[in-house]
DNA sequence: AAGTGGTCTAGACCACGGC
DNA sequence: CCGTGGTCTAGACCACTTC
């Protein structure tokens, strides 16, 4: 029996595109009841396998829960947690302005620690960026980030001004970030953490080390945070 | 063409069964190539979309790796990041010796905050238990886990005196920790925090609140924390 | 060119859920 | 009971990788 596909476009990803499109557009709800796989296979004229396949691989993708002999049904919303997200985008999220300030941008070959988590040769130049975050135009958060300097050579000071490094890194070097190992810990404010930060010295802050990883695993920008507490915590979720 | 299988085991399950027994025996190692579908349909006397099905069924899992043209290939081990611990097994990771010392154990029956977060009635009694966590005989945490008196009527004094909470619940209670929601930030030790952790008085601390559920989804214990940031710190992974 | 995984067919029987 | 998802067959063609 012949194919029947007109594009590239594989059967079970058009059956998978036809659930979606509804669930998108809320017409179809969780808990809401998807068509069995035999209405599926009939509907769009392929065999129960690849109705199967559709539904399964969406159940996979956590869109629909499958019960045995009750049906398949719209799972309830996925929440993202543990989700890697840039300060502008973070800040969108509780519906804040997001705006940063370029404190300091500088080459440095002496970080030996820095260099060592990025896995680079210790005297390698690196960018140091040093930005003030800033919600609703008060201060958030202190963030230095390194990064090579050889691997970005354009990315300068009014580059980073403008836009989120997330965003920078994406489009302009075409480098997808995949994952972060993060180490959570507290610390006091230093006089001038404090100063810019507008806390009292010795103000209790979270301090968090990111190493940034590309796609491909390769660990592509440090970042040391100071965040003050009572206007950001973190949230996750551990699973057993 | 007859199912042939004895048992109540699918066919495809036996399928992975042998290869999962040659990895955990070390016979293959991350990299090394598995059978082909054809030739697994071949030597199991099943069909090619049965031995698909086992093999589809490994990736999803993470046990292998499917590259088409190529073949099919153990994937590298998975690492456990932003796994759920309790305190004991936290430590032994560390090779340190955890102990812990309750310092109190009371029913109460006013923490608002506490019993909503437990999806609880205000007014529900709850058992409060506060206790001291060392590491190596050295203050490392104090902490306050909240849970349910008339759920677990028989958690005493001197029953948690002897173990980790995990374990209690697991085994006297029979009830699987799934996953956590935790909120981290940092505050200063007060005066009391400060002589039990045998640090300055407002020396900063990390901070975890978490809400601890259920393989049913329940909330079933809350858990305040403060931890020495010096001797603790937080490890996460974030994925984008 | 040979072998691999990816998609697909047109059926089948089984185990389970809800009515 | 009937409809559901779960497992399975014995093939087929395609797209891709490796040699």
């Amino acid at each position: 029996m012949r194919n029947g596909r007109q594009n590239g476009t594989p059967a079970y990803k058009k059956i998978q595109a036809t659930i979606l499109k509804r669930v998108d557009s809320g017409r179809l709800k969780p808990g809401d009841a998807v068509e069995s796989e035999r209405e599926l296979a009939k509907i769009h004229g392929v065999s129960l396998m690849t109705a199967r396949h559709a539904l399964s691989a969406l159940e996979q993708d956590g869109v629909v829960q499958r019960r045995r002999g009750a049906g398949t049904f719209i799972a309830p919303p996925k929440i993202h947690f543990n989700k890697l997200m840039g300060f502008n985008e973070l800040l969108a999220g509780r519906n804040l302005a997001a705006s940063s300030k370029v404190l300091s941008f500088n080459v440095v070959t002496n970080e030996r620690e820095v260099a060592a988590r990025l896995a680079l040769v210790h005297g390698t130049p690196l960018n140091e960026v040093g930005r003030l975050r800033l919600g609703a135009d008060e201060p958030f958060a202190l963030e230095t980030c390194y990064f090579s300097a050889e691997q970005f050579p354009d990315l300068t000071r009014t580059t980073l001004a403008r836009g989120s490094l997330f965003a920078i890194l994406e489009h302009d070097y075409g480098i997808q970030l995949a994952y972060a190992d993060e180490e959570v810990d507290a610390t006091a404010a230093d006089a001038e953490t404090a100063h810019l930060l507008q806390v009292p010295r010795s103000h209790p802050l979270l301090r968090m080390r990111q190493v940034l990883y590309s796609t491909k695993g390769k660990a592509t920008v440090y970042v040391l945070g100071l965040y003050r507490s009572d206007r950001y915590n973190l949230l996750i979720r551990r699973f057993r």
